[in-house]
DNA sequence: CCGTATCCGAGGTGATACTG
DNA sequence: CAGTATCACCTCGGATACGG
């Protein structure tokens, strides 16, 4: 919009609003499924701790990317829905798909090529192996 | 123990091999200018440290998002340049760019130190105010 | 000039236990 | 079910000092 060189800016601010590992997958989650509950979430995201995820959310909320509606029934019931601020990382998010699948795998010594099928989504959220990558687990 | 598992799905692709908040923007840094000495990176990202500087590219080296170029003169001269596999990050800066133009200031309070230098000019790109929300940045 | 080594703080994350 | 509180761990990042 403004200048061509800002890049900067709205790069940054996404980064700051999308920070940490589990961030992005959230709103992964909630692009690919819609509106999603608490446990939901905590299932489709393997690894995710209670607490992690509850903090996420409640950063989305106060950014206003994603809604968080709450229905006072037993059990209780609470539903997270992307905003149409949120809606709009769709594109994002499909440019990072896009780009990690053509990848090429730089270490050659694994990849374990499951995810050949859903090309068209955003990938099958169950099957997503970032469990492996928290931050107890040594990674790299 | 492998070095590293490649996530299926893209966006955790590219959430690993761009983790930390200094990733993306040293990626920027090159896209925008293409090829980019050592000290130049140090330069175009206020706020960033050599040790980080150095690791971040490193992991990029070592995943194939960049090439290091290092000429044995007197002073030595260490160029770093985008692959083709970096190069096509371009698409996903893009989309978030875009989507961090679009974002409404949504927080002020955190966002204080952002707009400082304000829309006035970020002429080079190289005054990111991402600095100031780095972890360790003492700015607030 | 281009890093590396070491120390240190900050914050994300998980595990567990507990509340509404 | 949907969190919250606390603790501990890990990694990233900055600062400084040093080496190629």
């Amino acid at each position: 919009m403004n200048k061509k060189n800002t890049p900067c800016c709205g790069v940054a601010r996404f980064l700051t609003l999308l920070d940490g590992p589990w961030a992005t997958l959230i709103v992964r989650e909630l692009l690919h499924f819609g509106p999603r509950r608490f446990t939901q979430l905590r299932q489709a995201l393997p690894g995710i701790s209670a607490h992690t995820l509850t903090h996420r959310l409640k950063g989305f909320e106060r950014h206003g990317l994603v809604t968080r509606t709450a229905y006072a029934e037993t059990p209780p019931r609470v539903v997270y829905e992307l905003t149409p601020l949120g809606e709009g990382l769709r594109d994002v998010l499909e440019a990072m798909r896009k780009w990690g699948d053509a990848v090429p795998d730089a270490d050659p010594e694994e990849m374990t090529n499951l995810h050949t099928a859903d090309a068209a989504d955003f990938g099958t959220s169950a099957e997503c192996p970032y469990s492996q990558l928290s931050k107890g687990a040594p990674k790299r």
